[in-house]
RNA sequence: GACCCUAUCAUCUAACGGUUAGGAUACGGCCCUCUCAAGGCCGGUAUACGAGUUCAAAUCUCGUUAGGGUCGCCA
């Protein structure tokens, strides 16, 4: 069990520690609350002039939270995107992963949304997000879902949950380990623009850090002027030490200690940056595991710091390589929202890819012994896959390869039967194409029918369709006689041809099987002059006007309006002798 | 500029310090064959570079180079 001791102490540290040791991690809290007993504590009337609204109490807000009940081992983990109303392939990957390994070790797999930077906000995006990962099954079991907000660590929202970070931030503030900072965006601006040029790192910290020290009376005289101001944390680090970190996927890093005050709380609207929502929620909601992109690496010294300050466990961090894509100018660069259509995870449904395709296809991306497994067990459910954290390739982000997905789709809709895709076409084209639907739907049997045309088991199937999309093209001259067109035929004369196409209508039967059907095309073939032995033609085809091949050639642009489809005997008996002997009337 | 991550075929990757460096996709050839798509067989292509440690290095160490990431009151 993970378990949360509260132990009755004067310290606000001491009040949630989340460990089976909790008198060590007492010490250690109080050793780095020692740091602060010399920092400048708040009077409480400048802390109710900068908090003036009513808050909860940290211990109140503790006692909402209790521990989970999960078995040892158990996974808690989560995806927290921004509701901007698209969700990226390369968010959609890592709440994939977060997911897996939730629901791989009995955890808790939750949805929370961080809506804290208001201006991005959409209307309709958690819908959306939601949307998404139920199509390919996934499915969130506690926080924002299609069922609603599920779960008892609520509000999962987090605008929602503005005072339990003000509470926190409040108690930060009390205690000196975070202060009021009243510099505007163009002071800021302009000191970044100062160390830029003089070849310093930019940021907030040592003595560019103007509003850590103010008195008293400076941070009354500001509040009183009505200034904004936003909460920074009062960092503990030393760029000049180190921190090492265990991560999933990249073991042992070793970074500097971060040094930079970095604002916790904002000062256009009060609510949390990501680095404070992060320690909060994922503290109180109790997340063990926290998937994300590399992109966080640099900040982990920050995370690391911030959970030390409160003297709580952090999570364990496993951070994955970015998605990458390649560039025009040859180089790789990260799968762009605004240059990449398949950059956004809804590009994959409305072109009709297989859903399992695409987990198949993230999977291999995460573990490649995917393929072996998937090879060992052809029918097995795709989610019965054992992904394998500690498989993850730690190296540079893969190239997100279309031409692998494709491969890896024929593969998934060769396995399936003609009513399974079927019914997955239907379902595409209700969304995507109503008007093709209906004709689906009109057309059930007979759809079916051609979709089963050389449908083996497996490995032996046709394998061109493999996008719902490409269905309708795959499937159209069933439905509609094709407009003749006698230059695919080239050289051969509009008489030889007349006289093939009227001489095998004669004779079509469909009840034949494949073997009379190729014997009469032979016999057509035979009449007019083509070559029957494929072999004797090729040593010498200067005898014939062509070889069956050709004939074949004949009924086949005649009846699908192509030189190349599917096998033309199994064409033949869906259309129908009426429909076949017509569409041989040249 | 500073800091971090990464470096094996074209691509995704596998390989307790000891393998003819393996697989998949893509590509090429052959077979099959009424065309195509498949399928079968075969093939070429890789340890970025330079040092060091070691009997032995793709694997460990250092450097170089290259690619990616971060340096926001965005997440």
């Amino acid at each position: 069990m993970i378990t949360v001791s509260r132990f009755i102490s004067n310290s606000f540290f001491d009040m949630f520690i989340v460990s089976k040791s909790p008198l060590k991690i007492k010490q250690k809290c109080d050793i780095l609350f020692a740091k602060f007993k010399k920092g400048k504590k708040m009077t409480p009337e400048i802390l109710d002039l900068l908090f003036p609204n009513k808050l909860p109490t940290v211990a109140e807000i503790e006692s909402k939270y209790p521990p989970r009940q999960l078995p040892e081992g158990a996974v808690v983990s989560r995806l927290a995107p921004s509701p901007t109303g698209y969700l990226h392939i390369g968010n959609f990957y890592q709440g994939f992963m977060a997911e897996r390994l939730a629901h791989q070790h009995n955890g808790v797999f939750f949805l929370r949304v961080e809506d804290t930077d208001q201006a991005r906000k959409v209307d309709g995006a958690v819908e959306v997000v939601l949307n998404a990962l139920a199509h390919y099954g996934i499915h969130p079991d506690e926080g924002r879902t299609l069922k609603g907000e599920v779960g008892a660590y609520a509000p999962y929202t987090q605008s929602e949950r503005k005072e339990i970070y003000q509470a926190y931030a409040k108690e930060l503030v009390a205690k000196g380990a975070a202060y009021p900072c009243f510099c505007t965006s163009e002071e800021i601006d302009m000191v970044r623009k100062i160390q830029s040029k003089q070849g310093l790192r930019t940021g907030y910290y040592g003595h560019y850090a103007k509003c850590r020290n103010l008195t008293d009376d400076e941070i009354l005289t500001n509040l009183k002027a009505g200034k904004p101001f936003c909460i920074r944390l009062k960092s503990t680090g030393d760029y000049s030490k180190r921190i090492v970190v265990d991560d999933l996927l990249k073991g042992k890093v070793s970074l500097p200690e971060y040094d930079v005050d970095v604002p916790i709380i904002k000062a256009t609207d009060g609510l949390p940056t990501y680095h404070f929502a992060h320690l909060i929620d994922d503290h109180l909601m109790q997340t063990t595991h926290v998937v994300r992109g590399e992109e966080w690496l640099s900040s982990l010294p920050l995370h690391i710091q911030l959970f030390n300050l409160m003297g709580w466990q952090p999570p364990k961090y496993a951070h994955h390589a970015l998605l990458q894509k390649l560039g025009e100018d040859g180089k790789r660069r990260k799968i762009s929202k605004r240059l990449d259509p398949e950059a956004n995870i809804a590009y994959f449904a409305e072109h009709g890819y297989p859903q399992d395709a695409v987990l198949e296809y993230l999977l291999n991306l995460m573990n490649a012994s995917f393929e072996d497994w998937r090879k060992q067990n052809p029918t097995t459910p795709v989610l019965d896959f054992p992904m394998d954290i500690h498989k993850i390739s730690n190296t540079a982000g893969a190239l997100f390869d279309m031409i692998k997905l494709n491969s890896i789709a024929r593969e998934v809709v060769a396995r399936m039967t003609a009513e399974e895709v079927y019914d997955k076409v239907l379902t595409w084209a209700k969304e995507y194409k109503p008007e093709y639907a209906t004709l689906l739907e009109n057309n059930r049997e007979k759809c079916i029918a051609i979709l089963n045309i050389e449908r083996g088991i497996g490995a032996k199937s046709r394998k061109d369709l493999f996008k719902w999309e490409d269905a309708k093209h795959e499937m159209e001259f069933f439905f509609e006689a094709p407009a003749y067109d006698e230059s695919l035929l080239a050289p051969m004369t509009h008489e030889d041809i007349q006289k093939v196409a009227s001489e095998f209508a004669a004779i079509y039967e469909p009840a034949d099987d494949n073997q009379a059907w190729f014997a009469k095309v032979k016999q057509v073939a035979e009449q007019n002059g083509f070559a029957i032995d494929m072999k004797a033609y090729k040593v010498d085809p200067s005898g014939y006007k062509g070889s069956v091949a050709d004939v074949a050639k004949i009924l086949r642009v005649a009846i699908t309006g192509r030189t190349q489809s599917p096998d033309l005997c199994s064409i033949m008996k869906i259309l129908g002798k009426e429909e076949v002997v017509e569409r041989l009337k040249i």
